[in-house]
DNA sequence: GATGAATGAGTCTTCATTCAT
DNA sequence: AATGAATGAAGACTCATTCAT
């Protein structure tokens, strides 16, 4: 009978499945909060109930976990370039559109708007990997590509003038989000609303210009 | 003999003078190519001929170190805030002084554009001392400064219209340029000549929209 | 119905010995090949098919499945010290005898000559404990007693001088051959055969003196 | 005045000699007493007085020192090879001339006689390590080398038959010695005197045969 | 003004072993 | 008879900093 040896496959899996959500939340938040570098195993294990020899079972290492935990993130963002679909561009004007998508992750990442602080942490100690190297450019190609569509959805709904190229406006808005996190956090800058001003920086390089 | 006793002071002096300088240019150098926190007090001493007694002769400590490298890229810059005078926006462009501007910078830091990189790094290292958080406000003021008064320089001359904040502005820009350098760094970019797609972004914040 | 829980039962015994002598192989071949202290668990269970459950429902400890791993070499031996049986001195030399004896312990350990090696490693890890030590003395004697019957045999067939003392020859026999396979493999000597050089050094040790 | 400088590095080096010397006492000590693997950081610094941080200044790690202390020993053993020097055979024989030998060794060594355990443990932890092997192959080109003057020495002097080859016969010495004392080690033997019976092996390959 | 031996706190990682299933 | 998730003790090593000289 199947059933018996399935239910207790299923049980272990969720068992596991469990316990490595648990570290990897918590983890993205301990990252998050003190830095990657800064952050102990200890740090990470603490709330969770689990000890170190839980962290070996399911990452192989520190930078291991740290991966995940990106991956995590990358997964969290969904669909989100479709997000005009439906809108129309005489009711909808762009800078709502973006403030959209910038509740959409506010949302999703629940307060952890300065992960792009442990990424250049986490490089800042890798620098000299190659392997790193290649995995961020991964990331970074990921990212990219969502925001080139999401650019194309504009031009498409013709919020976006299009002449433009999509390509090189979706570096220009991906370099100055994550520039402005950056800034934002580095200077403990409080723009009453980091968001709109990023908001007005986004939409002064989407729009059309003669 | 006063003579006699200065001139010696004064060569002690340059000694010293001599000494702290090495350390400082090494240190920059060495937090630039290696991030913060992977640098170590060996590497920076390595090449200067000095050892770790001499560091500690001049710095309180390795952060204390870090305060007087960017000391010393402050006082570098110069007053390039005035790099518009005399020049007519009839024959030059926009572009064309960011560009000069850039350039100007590149000649200053001798290839280590990837400061902004050892500031996070920094920063991640201290983020619970306010007292960093402070003297992080201090730097980003004085940049900041300099960079409002570039901008009232370009609208007292026409290039920027003069109905737009230059706070603001200033603000858009400095998160820009160094969101730019940290990115590009990030993710290995070579979006060749990282120069010239910067000035671009640049110069789309500045210009004049209805 | 007896034959039938007789059946099962053995079956059941069939396939514990099965994945008993499946994992004491494999310990013995990883002991050999990596050490003891080296050799992980998982590097035992690797290959085998069996998980870390398995091994300690047949062994106590790792410590134990080592003993278990001796215990099979000891067995494997056979009676070899009744080697002699049938041959004549005038026409069967000493030396052959000692490569028969070799070729033999070759046959049986299959690659395996170095175990000494992990005999002293297992010591090392465990000097303090009395009981490794009476059990080290366990292997010894019985080893030794082999040598023993076997001198005596060579005595009795008129290869050795009967006015030797068998026990003191075996304790020199033992003593050399050990020690040659961990000379051999500390400084990774090849004297072309290591066998042939060994064979000579016992037959001078065994060979009348006036 | 040069005098000032070099008193004060005489000094200096006075204070690091006798620290390192400390230490390597220390930890060869602990070898010998505990196994390499088993020795821990804190029992070799249990002591002396020192802290990690004074090891690490002297060695590069755990290994370098163990390279360090068989470096020591290799340097206390002198020039034994000419310990025949001015012997007569005639009233001299060869068991007090090996005795002799051994006395020596005893003397220096000052009870440490289990080293090629350590020897043993050592290569245990580092199989695979090529360096290793080829370090531990100059090692033994080293011994292998005094023994063989050693035993040219002894031809000399008429003690040995002047046909046999004296790398063999130092081989087959070397093994047998190390072989001993692992062997007495391992087994917890007491030969009522293991030297004595050691003696008579070593003997017994040197004596001549027709 | 500079040397350099020594400190010592801080942390990641390994792995034999357990136990609920 | 066997699985596999989780435990937790143990230990080598780094490096900013100190201080006698």
């Amino acid at each position: 009978m199947q059933p018996e040896t399935t239910k207790k496959r299923t049980k272990w899996e969720e068992k596991r499945e469990a316990s490595y959500q648990a570290l990897v939340d918590s983890a993205m938040r301990q990252f998050h909060d003190h830095g990657y570098a800064k952050t102990r195993l200890e740090d990470i294990l603490e709330g969770t109930g689990y000890t170190s020899g839980a962290f070996y079972f399911h990452f192989k290492s520190k930078a291991d976990c740290f991966w995940h935990a990106i991956e995590h993130r990358q997964s969290q963002r969904g669909d989100w370039s479709k997000i005009t679909a439906g809108l129309d561009p005489q009711t909808t004007s762009l800078n709502e559109i973006l403030t959209r998508v910038f509740g959409h992750f506010t949302a999703i990442h629940e307060g952890m708007h300065y992960w792009p602080l442990v990424m250049v942490d986490f490089y800042n100690q890798h620098r000299t990997d190659p392997e790193v190297r290649e995995r961020f450019k991964a990331v970074y190609a990921r990212w990219h590509g969502e925001i080139v569509r999401f650019v194309t959805a504009l031009q498409d709904g013709g919020w976006v003038d299009r002449d433009r190229d999509p390509v090189v406006l979706a570096t220009q808005l991906f370099a100055a989000t994550e520039g402005f996190r950056v800034h934002t956090a580095l200077y403990s800058l409080e723009l009453d609303g980091v968001g709109p001003a990023l908001v007005e920086l986004l939409a002064s390089i989407l729009e059309k210009r003669d």
